[in-house]
DNA sequence: GAAGGACCTGA
DNA sequence: CAGGTCCTT
């Protein structure tokens, strides 16, 4: 076990990873425990005691990089504290940051998203870790790392289907045969400005404007990108724009991105993760 | 090029 | 009837 000093970094484990970007992450009394994103067979354990992180079956860099410890957050949000709704949000959000995902995990994970709240989408990524993961035994339990690119290529359709993703199936396959086709494909995307990485994205089956903008703010820092779901499209129609009428996905982005900035995802993260309060003042 | 329905599954 | 995408009018 080792420690990690914030100091005066600020951060907030418990908020940053129940707000639902990330789906593997579960609490034992007080420890977070996930199976590591590496797929190195180890568990990761983290928990926070005021401004001290505890650590184990990780390295302190791999808690940096994962958990964006080095974001300046103070310049992010200032740089996005520009109305009183999400200053609000930020005032009730302190310490959220936007994690850092490794990019094949993060895909198929928001391609098992869509027509589904956080315990369906974590359902369906359980499954398919327990069918094509490796077991990993840790404090007594049974965790499964997330299936390699070529694990899953392997597999048939139907198969695929019996974890219980529906349609989704065949996206999962297309996925995984891209990323065993062209092993960089996550660098090159790296490399790409906001949207031609978005676009290079779209071009996989089953990912959408909303799917490409998770996987861009989650895995790849690009902060422009601002997943539209239900609730932002509410909360930006009602609380920002105006008007009756459901906002255009393209139009809304646009909107949040000249309205906050260039750190535009990160308003959208905390507004998302105060959608329940804001929803519920007025209207 | 905007609007509407289908697609799996389970809550 | 859902944190979306695709295919069809």
């Amino acid at each position: 076990m080792q420690t990690f000093p914030l100091d005066d970094i600020k951060f907030n484990l418990d908020l940053t990873v129940s707000c639902g970007q990330a789906f593997r992450w579960r609490n034992w009394h007080g420890i977070w425990c996930a199976p590591s994103p590496y797929g190195d067979a180890e568990v990761w354990k983290v928990w926070q005691k005021g401004d001290v992180i505890f650590f184990d079956g990780m390295e302190e860099k791999d808690l940096i990089q994962y958990f964006s410890l080095d974001h300046d957050l103070d310049a992010i949000l200032a740089s996005i504290d520009c109305d009183p709704l999400i200053h609000d949000a930020i005032e009730r959000c302190q310490g959220l940051r936007i994690l850092r995902q490794d990019p094949w995990e993060c895909l198929i994970s928001y391609i098992c998203s869509s027509c589904a709240n956080i315990p369906g989408i974590q359902m369906r990524i359980e499954n398919l870790a327990e069918k094509y993961g490796d077991e990993i035994f840790c404090d007594g339990k049974k965790y499964y790392s997330f299936p390699s690119p070529e694990k899953i290529a392997e597999a048939d359709v139907c198969e695929i289907r019996s974890c219980k993703v529906g349609y989704r199936d065949a996206y999962i396959c297309d996925a995984a045969a891209m990323a065993v086709t062209d092993s960089n494909w996550s660098e090159k995307i790296q490399s790409l400005p906001y949207r031609d990485a978005q676009k290079k994205l779209r071009e996989l089956n089953g990912v959408g404007p909303k799917v490409a903008d998770c996987v861009l703010l989650f895995a790849f820092e690009k902060f422009e990108a601002v997943p539209v779901d239900v609730w932002i499209e509410r909360i930006l129609r009602t609380k920002y724009v105006g008007g009756e009428k459901k906002l255009d996905y393209t139009k809304a982005g646009d909107y949040a991105r000249d309205h906050f900035g260039p750190y535009a995802g990160y308003a959208q993260e905390y507004l998302f993760a105060s959608r329940e309060i804001i929803s519920r003042k007025g209207e």
